[in-house]
DNA sequence: CTTGACCTTAGAGTATACTCTAAGGTGCAT
DNA sequence: ATGCACCTTAGAGTATACTCTAAGGTCAAG
């Protein structure tokens, strides 16, 4: 199964056909060839490619940063410390979500251990007190 | 200041005056009137409308979750505890973002952590190889 | 020779939350 | 009367990553 048509590959390595489809208009991927009747043909190394990009895509990476890990890859002159930077860009990104979320969830707890639940009427409920209320200021976003 | 247009309300409540406008097609917001013009005129309670979705929104709430949260601040039938469910769902929901976004950044760590980093050429880079090697499997998404 | 599974393209749709553009009307000051 | 800041609408554009539709060509089996 060295040549494959878009469905084979798909099918190998996990993704749809209209995704490998989008994927290359973003030259992340190019087929090998076509054959007569303009079918696209990949080899063994298409499937790797696409693993590639699933697992750059499973560690937060966007398609258009893969899009230079993959140059990364083929490159001659580039180091490990390039792909070292990346990486340690993309941990602090995380960082950075995980702290933000981590801040919303702890204000949603708050907000949820003040709150009575059952079936109190809502002119008593802190969480909405808390929506409403037109004195205490707000951090944006 | 009770009456203004829709300046004076994006300016009072920190949005722009798209964003307003935007809201009113969400059915988030509606002007208390019209001037015989046809200029949107509001009233104080906008500005509280505006502030309620602000706030809903750096608790992570989307958009049409809070068409939902604002029905339930005008309910006669709802209680605390409707307000309470929410808010755990959505705590449920950023601790699941949160231990995602941990993963991630694990994987990162470790790969990282492997990484000699400096000149060391790509083909030695254990990040890399991880992103390329076909035969480890992955977890998906 | 027809059926069915597969392939092709261009282009539109989905989800989220805006943001901007064009073309034009309003209202107050100078 | 004219300039300016403000307002109006409909509709398109942004970002991300697909996903689907329509209309049609290919190819092997029965």
């Amino acid at each position: 199964m060295s040549e494959m048509k878009i469905g084979q590959l798909a099918k190998a390595s996990g993704v749809k056909t209209d995704t490998v489809r989008y994927y290359e208009t973003l030259k992340l991927i190019e087929p090998a060839g076509r054959t007569r009747s303009g079918y696209r043909v990949y080899d063994e190394a298409a499937v790797d490619r696409i693993t590639f990009i699933r697992r750059s895509k499973s560690l937060g990476f966007k398609l258009s940063e893969i899009t230079s890990l993959l140059e990364l890859q083929t490159s001659q002159t580039a180091s490990c410390e390039d792909m070292l930077l990346r990486t340690k860009a993309k941990i602090k990104e995380a960082e950075e979500n995980i702290q933000y979320l981590k801040r919303m969830r702890n204000a949603l707890e708050s907000l949820a251990a003040d709150c009575p639940g059952g079936a109190q009427p809502l002119t008593e409920c802190p969480i909405l007190d808390y929506l409403a209320a037109s004195t205490i200021e707000m951090n944006n976003k």
